[in-house]
DNA sequence: CTCAATAAAGAACGGTCATTCGGTTTTTCG
DNA sequence: CGAAAAACCGAATGACCGTTCTTTATTGAG
């Protein structure tokens, strides 16, 4: 629902905004944002259906199309949403503990995977893989993943460097190499979470630390 | 095609197989699925439409029905091919070398996921990321991920064994743990391959080793 | 060579689904 | 309160796509 313009009393054309309130019109676009995310969790984004999205959100066609040009929108909105949640732990983790070793960094980001797939609404790490699969041929979610993920990769960067500068950390490697492989953890946690259901993050980064023996 | 019984001149029902040698039948099954993979590799599992495998084929719409039921068949198929490449490497890599570190077992792994990338026929891990967003939702390519991934968690696993029994693994962790972490390595280097675009096996694993120390 | 049965072909069908659009309700403002 | 515009509704639409089915070609046996 673009303003349009029209002829207003003093023969000036002026953009006319929405009779509703920005906040009435933002709660209605997380009411059907929500709706689909529930749908995509559970049948995915190319099965997950208009009319189911749009009886789920408890609107109707017209109401939903207001909100979203087309499904793809939807899609792109809640791959964004998902693609941005692993970002959200390094806000909280790395103002607080001062010394923060890479692994203590990774050991946080796999316990913010698990609080993320618990919480209300629908585990969110199922969309993550969902736009993974869909950013190969979609170039608008390839973009946000791109993006999303050099923002997680420079904070594991970040913490690197700091482990470097603690001599905690090898400085002959470049950090960045160590933000892909911290970084790359990650998914493969996330991945045999939802496909074996068998990993933790207490025993996950145990068998890491078994490993940097060798 | 299902042989079917017919009476024959005895007046016994006997299995009439298909006039063509299984040769002939093996090979445009694979005529298909190569096809098939093609366009899934460009499109994804579901843009890729039937007529559009048909035409890569080179056969009938017909034809194809004979050799597969149904789309989701292919599908299977395909994934469950991508699937299984992960797997490869380590017929020829345990039986090789004998003292193998599990860094050298992961850093071989990891060429191997370039090398099958590279493969002429089309990258193949485009099509297993699909594959993990599809077991989200099709139980029957679930159940073929938790098996394959299963099989080559066991690799790695007897992999950490025999570091421990070498004294170069930490023998107080449980090896499934550490068969854990070494597999989940590989998902997020073939994911940062094919959306960041900017890892190498080489550095990959030297970054890794680095926080080894920390 | 002839016959019978399989293999292949491809046009047609039926169902699904994203989107639109004309009508109705609700909201805001003078 | 009354008018005008936005917001909403939901049935209708038209494109697309997996699958089938009838017809034709090919194969191998006798």
């Amino acid at each position: 629902m673009a303003p349009r313009l029209v002829k207003n009393g003093h023969s000036f054309y002026v953009p006319v905004m929405p009779k509703v309130t920005e906040e009435h019109r933002a709660a209605r676009r997380a009411q059907i944002v929500a709706a689909a995310r529930r749908c995509v969790i559970e049948q995915g984004f190319h099965k997950t259906t208009m009319a189911e999205v749009i009886r789920e959100s408890g609107l109707s066609a017209g109401a939903v199309y207001g909100y979203f040009k087309s499904k793809e929108q939807i899609v792109e909105a809640i791959a964004e949403e998902a693609l941005s949640t692993v970002d959200e732990l390094f806000g909280k983790l790395l103002a607080s503990e001062e010394p923060l070793s890479p692994l203590a960094a990774l050991e946080a980001a796999l316990n913010h995977v698990v609080s993320i797939a618990e919480r209300p609404g629908g585990d969110v790490t199922r969309v993550a893989i969902q736009a993974w699969s869909e950013a190969l041929r979609n170039p608008a979610i390839m973009t946000i993943a791109q993006g999303k993920y050099a923002q997680v990769r420079g904070r594991f960067e970040d913490v690197a460097r700091r482990g470097q500068a603690d001599g905690t950390v090898d400085p002959s490697v470049d950090p960045r190499h160590i933000a892909q492989a911290l970084f790359g953890i990650v998914p493969g946690f996330l991945l045999q979470r939802l496909i074996m259901g068998d990993v933790a993050p207490g025993t996950y980064t145990a068998g890491l630390r078994a490993l940097l023996r060798s």
